[in-house]
DNA sequence: TCCGTACTTTAGCATTAGCTTAAATACGAT
DNA sequence: ATCGTATTTAAGCTAATGCTAAAGTACGGA
């Protein structure tokens, strides 16, 4: 039936459907986690994610920060953006950048991690 | 100084060398969560390590629950392994893949959050 | 109104990721 | 030893990523 899988004869055709439902029932809810991750699987972002945890900033401020292009800033503050990660307010000239509430449980206890008393590891 | 931000008379460089200080002070943490959040942000390493969090299974299985390519299967594996995320025993001629227990401070919550009875979102 | 500043967007480029196919390796059974 | 099965690895391709440089927008002040 499955062309790419092995030939083993005993394989637990019922643990592997009930993998298959377990799946599909998470399914909504992994793709939109694996999308947050993605944003903040890039080193880049992460930092982002981790100054604006603490603090509203500017797109200058993050650049000066993290000693980057302002573009290539503001070209992941998009990202994060898009991805109702954070979301903008615009004051004067100036964009302030801070997280959303949508994904805080997400990222919450994941930053709380960078700031903990480091215990070794 | 730094040719690429802006001009801003009044910028907080108090606040601005702050941030660079709790930066430095988190980076190795960040640069290790942000490694592991690359390799869940993809949507079938997230799937392998949400049914990985359940029960080990062998590329076989893995490749028949998510009806993927064997060969595509075990490259993600790969990387997870690279990753310190999951370990492979070996049974016979199959592999057993199992999470492992250096990054499940990071996953387990994540992963939590796919088995909770879905309220609304 | 015109200029400068903060930011965004576009285009182009080099690099990386993920897949498919095919060959290689490891192990068991005959 | 030889064959078949489970898995890994390598090569090649396409698509996506992240950066730089340059142009475009929006807003405030002179």
């Amino acid at each position: 039936m499955n062309p790419t899988s092995c030939v083993r004869v005993f394989a637990d055709t019922d643990h592997i459907q009930q993998c298959q439902e377990r799946l599909a029932q998470a399914a909504p809810a992994l793709s939109s986690l694996a999308s947050v991750l993605a944003l903040a699987g890039n080193e880049v972002r992460l930092q982002l994610l981790f100054l604006l945890a603490d603090k509203q900033l500017c797109v200058c401020d993050l650049a000066d920060v993290l000693r980057m292009n302002i573009s290539a800033v503001s070209q992941h503050l998009r990202k994060l953006k898009d991805g109702g990660v954070v979301t903008a307010r615009k004051v004067g000239q100036t964009v302030f950048y801070s997280l959303n509430a949508e994904h805080l449980p997400v990222l919450q206890p994941l930053l709380a991690r960078l700031t903990a008393t480091q215990p070794a590891q």
